[in-house]
DNA sequence: GCAAATTAATGATTTATTCAAG
DNA sequence: CTTGAATAAATCATTAATTTGC
């Protein structure tokens, strides 16, 4: 069949490998600008769009905290622990979901979707009355919760965690790429600057401990599903 | 505050006229292209995104769907009234969700979002890889739900139902608005030509009855958060 | 070995929930 | 309290692994 028959995309192990170095050094809710810059730069190793790399997080991110959920009430029904549990509970009953959420996004990002179309890549931030706060800067700890009030003057930070730590997995992947593939695969460009400093995992937040136990039913939507079948 | 301090859309009365008229008439989740399309005709009467216009859809049905299942299950637990339910039912188990579903949309439809950027119109259909497939056509009946072989050649009949409808919508709306508001009020252009027949909602399919029980859990949602309390 | 048949993963969409402005 | 906005959960659909019968 022609290459380009295929209905849904299928991430080149270049591009996977990329996103899960992304994924575990915390990114979870990529805003527009940096899908875009993510798109751009994942590119190189293969066809991709914006919303590929948006459901791949958002699907991610969804089977990951399953995966934990799934893990955890296997050990509630098996010895009865109880607490101890300080991983997990994405629930959302209070303001801010979770540490990880509020690092990645403040609350009135739009970023939203906003590169269906490829060809239209929104002006980076700068225009129009969708605010893109600098929500996370490796630099300087966190960004103030406050908000509105300086949201123009906070957009200069923005992508520099993403954007250095695409730079840094540009020189691993073109390793990478030779290694498994040989010399003449992907890369249709070869990436000009490095420079980075990103020290992977080392600027990055420590890893959160979040509410001890679930007020909510969202941890136990499985047992719930069995115990429907029982009404 | 200043005109464009408002964090959120705010709709004009003639919007929301407008767009609960569309959903009288069968429109749920319109696609990228129609989503442009309303818009387009909206912002005769109001600033206003198109964003904006899909929230509306998504929110407006869910709550429509919300409040049936409301007075539903009110009804069962008041008086035991099993069947006879033939309006309701979102749940979806089977292939096609229902028949508004099918008829509203394809299966393949990117409709999704392109149109967080309203600078960044996408060029009607046409371009890209984003089949834009036309998945309702009121005069004929309804387009055959094969998927992809003649993407490009059903793109031509797309939008006529939307078209049509907005173009009967704003001669009501005008006379409305000069009735609510004088004559000064917002419009800011006045629309050309009309020449509509559309009728309303004769042409409209006819409203389907459902399965007529939940098998899933879908609708049983408030009941089950309350069983979730005692277990 | 090797295709057809099953099953597991995972990309793509829609629906349900939640937060918060007005 | 209503409802615009945004995220998370559930679901659908396709591709990849894996198994199975030959």
């Amino acid at each position: 069949m022609s290459p380009s028959a295929s209905t849904r995309w299928c991430p080149t192990p270049e591009q996977l490998m990329i996103l899960e170095e992304m994924y575990r050094s915390g990114v979870r809710t990529p805003n527009a600008a940096q899908i875009q810059q993510i798109t751009a730069h994942l590119s190189l190793y293969g066809k991709i769009e914006g919303k590929n790399v948006f459901y791949w997080f958002q699907n991610h991110k969804a089977r990951d905290r399953q995966k934990l959920r799934r893990k955890l009430s296997k050990q509630l029904h098996h010895h009865h622990c109880q607490l101890n549990t300080s991983l997990l509970c994405n629930h959302h009953h209070h303001p801010h979901y979770d540490h990880q959420h509020m690092m990645m996004n403040n609350h009135h990002n739009y970023h939203f979707l906003s590169f269906l179309h490829p060809q239209s890549l929104p002006p980076p931030p700068a225009a129009s009355n969708d605010l893109q706060l600098a929500y996370y800067n490796p630099t300087s700890s966190l960004i103030p919760q406050g908000g509105f009030g300086g949201a123009t003057t906070q957009v200069m930070s923005t992508n520099k965690w993403t954007t250095e730590m695409l730079e840094k997995t540009t020189v691993e992947m073109e390793r990478l790429s030779k290694k498994m593939y040989g010399d003449d695969h992907k890369p249709m460009t070869t990436v000009a600057e490095v420079g980075s400093t990103l020290p992977g995992r080392l600027s990055r937040p420590s890893l959160k401990t979040l509410d001890l136990f679930p007020t909510t039913a969202t941890n136990l939507k499985e047992e719930r599903n069995n115990l429907e079948l029982s009404i």
